[in-house]
DNA sequence: TGTATTTCTTGAAGTAGTTCAAGTTTTTGA
DNA sequence: TCAAAAACTTGAACTACTTCAAGAAATACA
């Protein structure tokens, strides 16, 4: 039931049977359906989701009313606003589903209190938020060195299944250009 | 001697005075010169900087030949290219000082051989990094939703100081536009 | 299965920025 | 202290994108 979660953590530190029935103990899964909200802006975020299958996304309305996409999580990614989490602010981003997805929502003071049970838990929490800031500071990277179709063409060789999974004008504000510009890269017409 | 980072690290978790003396015995500052460098690109990256006075900076050099800076580090924060010391890849990143600088730099094996023994620490780097990572999706934010002047006086309006400590090229490629237009915007001429 | 909704496409007009080049000012460090 | 290096400014020409609007295609789900 909670293979996924257990065997991402396993990758990263090493768990004990007592452990593991601790964890399965504390955790839940939940169906969040297509287009369905775990976050709004403005909400204060205390919850952090692991994707058990499916995908979510992370997006704000820009000022001009637009929908703009800052991150996917899809199977065996944490989501969830760190700011808003840590600081207790109201968040600036919406959370929401894709596609129906099966998350484990892990809530604050529950995932408090399996930290102290099981303090090497920290281990691997620090190790995926350090790889998932790296990976942001690429992502920087990429968007200040690559013209937009450039872009377009690096993430369709990284992860050419997701290209599809994914509705045009989603990925397109991801790597921060519009729609109609990505229906003219797709065709060659730029 | 170690203030700085005793006192940052006491933000987030108690120490016990055994594991301040244990820390001080494995810590050791050094100073970085203007514009030398701490990490090049290529390199595999396997220290992280807790900067201690001063202020450093990650850039590349896109393909036109500029520098791109990616990520500023002034007094209290660590800076490091966690993807390279995490994957052993090489980084694709500079680390540079901007100023002359004092550091705490912190071996990969030092460290390690630290968070066994003071198990606590792993919670301050998770912490660190999660707030790192949630700073990282607010930057993206920003440059997604603003345009090239909101995001100079927003920059300014935060850190004032900053503006006038670092060289006016190195904000405007932070922000990402160029060092003209900068100049521009400085002079109301846009 | 059929229809409402969502997503994608296309062209035309506009613009927020870049690049280049040359001169000026400021800062650094021997 | 002063020469060399680094940083900043300016205008002119250019371009990689955006915005808008309207129609076509694909998809969801009652």
């Amino acid at each position: 039931m909670y293979d996924a979660i257990l065997n991402h953590i396993q990758k990263f530190i090493p768990l004990e049977p007592s452990e593991i029935d601790l964890l399965e103990s504390c955790l839940n899964t939940s169906q969040i359906k297509r287009k369905d909200h775990v976050l709004q802006e403005g909400q204060i975020c205390n919850t952090m989701y692991f994707v058990v299958k499916g995908c979510m996304r992370q997006y704000i309305i820009n000022p001009r009313g637009t929908e703009q996409t800052l991150q996917f999580g899809v199977e065996n990614w944490w989501i969830t606003d760190y700011l808003s989490y840590h600081n207790h602010t109201p968040s600036h981003f919406y959370i929401q589903a894709v596609e129906t997805t099966e998350v484990i929502a892990l809530e604050k003071s529950v995932l408090e209190s399996i930290l102290i049970q099981i303090p090497n838990l920290e281990k691997y929490f620090r190790i995926v938020a350090q790889k998932a800031f790296g990976a942001a500071q690429m992502r920087i990277k990429f968007l200040f060195t690559m013209s937009a179709e450039e872009r377009y063409n690096h993430f369709k060789n990284q992860q050419p299944d997701f290209v599809q999974r994914v509705p045009q004008y989603m990925l397109a504000s991801y790597l921060d250009f519009s729609a109609e510009f990505m229906s003219k890269i797709r065709a060659g017409k730029v």
